[in-house]
DNA sequence: TTGAAAGCGCTAACAA
DNA sequence: TTGTTAGCGCTTTCAA
């Protein structure tokens, strides 16, 4: 049943029609200047033989490769992946093969830029949640293909992302709406140990809105910790180890809300009662853990920056670079005023 | 800074040394048959042209892609991207690029499978943690190149997984061991509302565990739902709808059993006091909920897949091809002897 | 050790 | 509307 024979060629494909190979790559690209019983005639032959064209063939011939690039870091954490998928999702529509290029880690991400393996393999790139030095930013323009980002700012190259520090203030403003004046943020930190620009922006928000509504920002109310819901745990934990600790956090994302929760678990903290915690993302996590939280749309992004990356593939150019997509509250159950006696 | 101008090829090279492109090839790769002087030259004037191969060119004369697929369902999910991250890994180092194709849902599937989109554009395919019908298991075949298993069942095609059956019959049995008799298990389906290879092969290890530990099987006590957190809450609902609910359950998945969690809080049902829950894989979820789970490694999983493919292209057969893994017991708190009245 | 030349499978410009 | 013919950038005999 299996052929193992070699796959059938453009030149089968004329020859079994009696025509020239010129003709059947016109016909099966749909191109005008074939009569349609021809171009019949040439579709059917390509079915029968099984035909499909060599990829690497045609881009040698049109200098395009089909295929686009997507770097994208931590692709097992929940954001990534989500991203990653509307970016593919739109890209695989549009006929490209999607590459994936998978950095975890510092070595990884040093050999990417410093090795550029996409050169001449594809024709765009897109850069999902990766906070680039200005070094890395300059090496993608020795690249001479389009590059796009999503959920991170990749300085003249075009990028979806949201307002984070709107979202920061929005989460800041609702906990001092309810009444507190205490209150803390959770910061991440990447491997390296050091705060990407989501972090830093968010950071923006936070300390705009409480300028905003008149509260002291405590210095030592602003804690970072390794990336994740153990590094989650270990802030919270310092935060309970303060001498009048806050009565309300923000937490940057909600992996780092969960690791916080664990903590205020196990110290028998009551949440909302005694401390309101807030995450961002509204990733499934949130919704397990019934945590408010700052919504932002993940999978769009993702779609959005394929969208763009097709587009200037395509066309040259981008109808709309930079764009910002809203953050909304999501009430749910672990924000409220205080209502048992403070820490 | 960034030059603009098309990317050398082989040729500049050559010129630049006033060698032919033969010896720039041979030099490049690394082949014998080059002075080490002529080599120092050529590597040093590819370094300054900053070249690198076209890979659509090489590929062309050699036949070989430098490719390979991976095929993978439900990427947000922490057990495919997990094992997605580990085949990434093994294939990038092995010099491949990683051409991504998610299937989510079932018209995705079906199209992959009726154009085989990866004919002739890659060496190999991997398949993670797709359930596959004879029909397209079928197809496979006539692809003409090596494809290799994670997580699931190819038939005559080689693949890594681990022992389904062994893995929850471990479950069942820490339960009986506790003392429990009556012991439920939830299923979960997919988009189509079917279980695949995975859910039944766990269901067979749960049978076959309480037959040998002489407990008795209510059919009722066996539920399905869809896969996810919901789906799990919605199973637990109804086991806790029952006549006589079980005292124990085990949840062929930690998302699911995140799920019954949720059910069992809201019902204020205590855990593990009078239902014990048990789940399966071992993501970090089962570490947030405190959750006694069975432990796969997931990873690793993907690396051994990934490297089997590795094995298939550039050898042609593969060592050990059918690996299955061990898995573990992680003991945490969703699991004790029943303490209290049981449901 | 190196060069020359054919060819991988396709596209595109030009002719017919 | 269709055919012819150069390439696209590389690898790989075969000669030198």
């Amino acid at each position: 049943m299996s052929n193992e024979q070699p796959p059938a060629t453009m030149a089968d494909v004329a020859r079994a029609v009696g025509v020239s190979t010129g003709t059947v790559s016109r016909a099966l690209r749909g191109l005008p200047g074939v009569s349609e019983a021809m171009r019949r005639r040439i579709l059917r032959a390509a079915e029968g033989l099984d035909y499909v064209v060599s990829p690497g063939a045609s881009g040698l011939a049109t200098g395009r490769t089909g295929s686009v690039a997507v770097l994208v870091p931590h692709i097992s954490r929940w954001f990534h992946a989500r991203a990653l998928a509307g970016a593919h999702h739109v890209l695989r529509n549009a006929g490209f093969e999607v590459v994936l290029y998978h950095v975890e880690g510092i070595a990884e991400r040093r050999e990417f830029f410093e090795t550029l393996p996409v050169r001449r393999r594809v024709d765009g790139l897109v850069i999902i949640a990766l906070s680039l030095s200005e070094k890395e930013i300059e090496r993608l323009g020795g690249l001479g293909m389009p590059v796009v980002g999503a959920s991170t700012d990749l300085g003249r190259h075009p990028s979806v992302g949201i307002d984070d520090p709107a979202g920061a203030a929005m989460a800041v403003r609702h906990l001092a709406n309810l009444g507190h004046q205490r209150i803390g943020m959770i910061r991440a930190t990447d491997e390296e140990g050091i705060h990407g620009g989501v972090s830093q922006r968010r950071l923006d928000g936070y300390l705009a809105a409480m300028a905003e509504c008149g509260l002291p920002v405590q210095q030592d109310s602003i804690v970072s910790a390794p990336w994740g819901i153990d590094g989650g745990a270990q802030a919270m934990a310092q935060l309970l180890s303060l001498r009048t600790p806050p009565t309300a956090v923000f937490a940057e994302a909600d992996d780092i809300a969960a690791g916080a929760l664990r903590s205020l678990r196990r110290a028998a903290v009551d949440v909302p009662g005694q401390m309101s915690l807030i995450g961002f993302d509204d990733s499934p996590i949130a919704d397990l853990l019934d945590l408010t939280t700052v919504a932002q749309s993940v999978y769009e992004q993702g779609l959005i920056a394929g969208r763009m990356l097709v587009e200037a593939v395509e066309q040259g150019t981008i109808a709309e670079p930079g764009q910002r997509l809203d953050t909304r509250l999501v009430l749910r159950g672990t924000t409220s005023a205080v209502r048992r006696p403070a820490l």
